[in-house]
DNA sequence: CGCAACATTGAACGGTATCAAGTATGGTGG
DNA sequence: CCACCATACTTGATACCGTTCAATGTTGCG
């Protein structure tokens, strides 16, 4: 399994709006790529953090456990996402972070990172701008955490799926969805069994398909109603081409 | 109403752990400062970002409405707090933040502070920082929305505020707060019948006292169990003098 | 083929919402 | 200083959404 590294990270470099050079001197700094398996783990709660980590290829999830052995899942990453760009600061990561399919990540250890941010402001501002657009999805789901129905939370975190898929130019109508039910009640702070039944009510709805981890969109404007899906708040990860500030 | 600005400044400093010439610059990038009262929006959801705002003195929160009318409160600032760091980034806010109390704001309009970030690095990372740590706050709040008992989701608020008040130097025992009972629903993502009788349930456990807007902690040790609080995931809002990276 | 993980279904329970009164509380004008 | 009003708080009754427990199907993989 051999992976075009150059090409993942000039993927990256568009993503973070980067220069060459930029990309180079990340490319530089990084170990090598890891190859990862579905369920292993590249953070893990209390773990003393040393370097930033960006996944290049693959799912990756975010999970805080609690003492009753409930999870709730608090980010779920795609290709291109870093994943822990605000731990920079922080001498011990807050929550574990497993790979949901076979993946590839990179690793820049903090301190060679600590050299690229003070000379090279574009890198900073890259994880800082990262850091920003990953807590305002954050703010999303607390909104459907604390306000929706079952229903409207499934149907809105599919949509967000669908559209960071869409921004990194992947097929957003019918995608790989490697999360199991509980999985998914582990996002959506609900229990299996009804995740169950509210799947089987947009299934009957025709506004989704969902069979062995891929999922199929059949009327996205009906999903996105639902959902009342405004995608404005995922703006922080699109490419800042558009020049906005 | 006279405020004495350079205090207000040099508290920020300490918050932020920023030198006597850093706090100095910071204080002449930055506009008068403004006092709101009780009610006043600082910011509202679809504005155009021009300025990072930081909270001098008294409370202020920023919400979330939705379109039947329920709302959902995404964070709380208290005195030192700033409220927008991330926004930096983003054309337009989305959220709108009001004052909790009377309050002193100072605003630094993004253009100076444009000058102040590639100058001087310290005070960049003070606003990188910060976003950092209001991200790690908000995780915490998804898992309680997500996972937790309606009582364990009041207890534990009150923990975080407590302790965060704690953080700033006040009494964390006893202290304003300035919220009714549907402002507590609208965080904790319950209605405003059932706060009132959680509310009850700690008060008659002898947990808590909550009266015309004080609430006095009667049994920390107690509300921490029930609450399961840990204030590691706070550590992000203490100053950084420990030399934690 | 057989096992393990995952998905589905049903029944009963419970936490929380909703609706509807009723009771403090505090601020205001007379 | 009191009457009044608005806002906040409290309480009870009822309904529902989502959970739990338990069992049964189904799928995929070694």
């Amino acid at each position: 399994m051999v992976s075009n590294v150059p090409a993942l990270v000039s993927r990256l470099g568009r993503r973070f709006a980067l220069s060459p050079s930029d990309q180079q001197a990340l490319l530089a700094a990084a170990s090598t790529p890891r190859h990862a398996v579905k369920g292993d783990y590249l953070i893990r709660e209390d773990w003393e953090t040393t370097s930033l980590v960006i996944l290049c290829r693959g799912m990756a999830r975010a999970v805080r456990s609690l003492p009753d052995g409930s999870q709730q899942i608090v980010a779920l990453f795609v290709a291109g996402d870093m994943l822990n760009p605000g731990e920079l600061f922080f001498p011990r990561s807050r929550t574990s972070i497993s790979v949901l399919t076979s993946a590839i990540s990179l690793s820049i250890p903090f301190e060679q990172l600590g050299r690229l941010i003070a000379n090279r402001p574009a890198i900073a501002r890259a994880i800082w701008r990262e850091t920003a657009a990953q807590a305002a999805v954050q703010q999303e789901w607390m909104v459907w955490l604390g306000r929706r129905t079952a229903q409207a939370r499934l149907a809105h975190f599919l949509c967000e799926i669908s559209y960071r898929l869409h921004i990194d130019g992947h097929d957003c109508d019918a995608f790989d969805l490697p999360l199991t039910q509980q999985e998914l009640a582990d996002i959506l702070g609900l229990s299996v069994v009804h995740v169950n039944r509210v799947l089987q009510v947009l299934r009957s709805q025709d506004l989704i398909e969902l069979r062995s981890n891929r999922l199929t969109i059949r009327d996205k404007a009906g999903l996105y109603e639902i959902a009342e899906f405004d995608p404005k708040y995922l703006s922080g990860l699109e490419p800042p081409d558009t020049g906005a500030n």
